[in-house]
Formats: C-alpha cells, sequence, structure tokens
DNA sequence: CGGCTTTGACCAGCGC
DNA sequence: GCGCTGGTCAAAGCCG
C-alpha cells in the first residue's frame, strides 16, 4: 500500500481517477457522499456525481471556487459567520503557490485552533538555512490519501506560520465542489449575524493573545472539547501557540466547532483507525462532520492537478 | 503495550 | 562530479 501510494503522484491521472473513485466509494468507511450515506448501493446519480467530481478535480478549482463552496458550507451548517470568517482567512493569506501547492500564512493562533478531527502523521522535521525555525512535514494519516503540509515558521515575522498544503486530499472536500456546481452565484459575503462562531473566534484570534483566545474558547467549546492532540511542539512553544495540535497546523485554520456541526451524517463506525481523532468529549449529541470538516485548506489541496 | 513524536540518516534533485 | 538542500524514512524514545 505504502510503495502504491509513494509510486503514484498526483499527476498521475490514471491512478488519480482511481483514487478519486476509491475516496468517493460510498462504502468505505471513510469516504462517502454524505446525502446518499444511507443509500448502499451505488446509484446512477452517485456515479454521475462521482464524475462531476473528477472532472472538477482535474479542472482544477479556482479560489473562487473554493469561496462558493464554503457559502456552500455555511449554509449547510446554518453559520454564514463561519463561512465568512474562513473566507477572509482565504482571501488574506490563502495563495497558490502551484498547480498542487497551497500557502497559507498564518499570524498567530489561539486556543481555538483545534484539531480537524482529521489526524495528519509528522514525517519529518528539517532545519532550514538561514532561518532559526525548523520546518515540519506532515502527511495525512489515510493511507489512501496523499495529502501532505509542510509548516515552517515565517523568517521576517516568527509570529506568523507559513503552511504548505500539497497533495490530493479529496475524502471530504468533494461536498464542496458538488454543492458549488448546483448552487453556484451564492457569494459568499453576507454579512454574519447570530450566533458567534468558533470560527470566526478563530479568524479574530489571529489578533487575540492566546489568554483571550482560550477564554473565548472556554465560552463556546466545552472545556473538555479540546483537541486531545493539542500539546504543543517546538514551534508552539516559542511564540505562544501553545494551543495548536501537534498534528500539525491544519488545525490551525480549522474552526473548532466545524468539528461539531448538526451534521449526523458522519462514518460513526469508521473502523478501528486511528486516523481520525476523536472528539476530546463527544456529546452524543454531536457528530463530526465530513462536510466541513475539511475546511477551506483541505480544498485548496483538491487543486492539486491540473 | 500501542501509538505517536523525535531525530539522525539516507536519498534525490539541482546548481555550480 | 561534487556539494548543498529539501524531502523522506525508520529506529528509538516517550507518553498515556
Amino acid at each position: 500500500m505504502e510503495e502504491v501510494i509513494k509510486s503514484s503522484t498526483w499527476f498521475d491521472h490514471e491512478s488519480e481517477d482511481e483514487l478519486v473513485r476509491e475516496l468517493l466509494d460510498d462504502e468505505s468507511p471513510f469516504f462517502f457522499l454524505p446525502k446518499e450515506k444511507n443509500q448502499s448501493k451505488p446509484s446512477p446519480a452517485n456515479e454521475q456525481t462521482i464524475n462531476q467530481l473528477i472532472s472538477k478535480v482535474y479542472s482544477g478549482p479556482t479560489i473562487q471556487d473554493i469561496e462558493n463552496a464554503l457559502s456552500m458550507s455555511s449554509r449547510e451548517d446554518q453559520s454564514q459567520a463561519v463561512s465568512q470568517a474562513r473566507i477572509s482567512l482565504l482571501q488574506k493569506d490563502l495563495s497558490k503557490v502551484e498547480n498542487n501547492k497551497y500557502t497559507l500564512k498564518l499570524k498567530r493562533c489561539g486556543n481555538g485552533m483545534a484539531d480537524d478531527g482529521y489526524k495528519w502523521k509528522k514525517y519529518g522535521q528539517k532545519s532550514i538555512k538561514n532561518s532559526p525555525h525548523p520546518r515540519s512535514y506532515y502527511g495525512c494519516t489515510n493511507p489512501r490519501c496523499s495529502a501532505k503540509k509542510q509548516v515552517e515558521r515565517c523568517s521576517e515575522d516568527p509570529d506568523t506560520l507559513v503552511i504548505t498544503y500539497e497533495g490530493l486530499h479529496l475524502h471530504f472536500t468533494h461536498p464542496f465542489f458538488l454543492s458549488n456546481q448546483t448552487q453556484h452565484g451564492d457569494p459568499p459575503s453576507k454579512k454574519p449575524k447570530g450566533t458567534i462562531s468558533e470560527a470566526e473566534f478563530q479568524a479574530h484570534s489571529a489578533q487575540q493573545t492566546p489568554e483571550q483566545a482560550q477564554e473565548y474558547s472556554a465560552h463556546v467549546a466545552s472545556p473538555g472539547s479540546l483537541p486531545s492532540t493539542s500539546t504543543a511542539d517546538d514551534y508552539m512553544h516559542v511564540s505562544g501557540l501553545e494551543g495548536i495540535g501537534r498534528q500539525g497546523l491544519l488545525e490551525d485554520v480549522v474552526p473548532f466547532m466545524v468539528r461539531n456541526p448538526s451534521n449526523h451524517n458522519m462514518s460513526s463506525n469508521s473502523s478501528s483507525s486511528s486516523y481520525r481523532s476523536p472528539p476530546a468529549s463527544p456529546p452524543s449529541s454531536l457528530s463530526w462532520s465530513p462536510n466541513l470538516s475539511h475546511s477551506f485548506l483541505d480544498i485548496a489541496l483538491d487543486t492539486s492537478i491540473a
């Protein structure tokens, strides 16, 4: 299995096609189409959906696609604030550096940055020339996923983390694309109102002190629901980013609440794999949502094929 | 005891 | 061809 992953790059369309289909296999405990989760048999609609996704992936979504998709996600969890905050971050900090690479610059993150419910395994760390800060390498722990990310500290601004996402990371992003296709024209820029989301907090926390962030987090989420992976690594220690999960920094930008939306369409029986970290204190009524747990960053990863 | 992190070694690509 | 650098591997240690 490992060899397969290593040998197949994102540029191998044939194997990628295979991968996409596998990721969308609704019989997989990990990957399914939310709307069709309860269907045990593949349907023609499902097939069409898969083909749409593949097409979308191959054509390479734009930032606009991502934004539109995000607007859909917000519709689903009824929190425009979530979408707004993400998009705000996107517009400011997300940039495409290559066909299959996106970077995100994060200025100081608070405690609200939570585990996205999806595990990254750190497979290496290297010191960078002319930089006092090492770069950490993370890979998605799903053996069928080739997504990777690198986390390093900006040389000019030690408070800024530069996260580079790379690779195919489809399994929870396809709902965005699909939604996007059917819901185009739903601008993501509606004024957030109502409940303050953790996502919003997260966006704001860029300007907050960690203490403030923590305080906020204590209000929005139950204390016990902090990510179990939130022990700090050396990065975090040097600049007060202790709240960030050591799994890497996808969680840096994934709103905590994203894990706990009202969507119950999740494969809670997703096998014995440890690749998804369970909520630290999972309330029975809350489920981690595949629709939302992979935030815009993971969407960005999907554009890996040009 | 199992899973995760750490960290030095190894390898490949690239520039000189 | 050689050295440098980035990326990955894997053994050892740590922790719950």
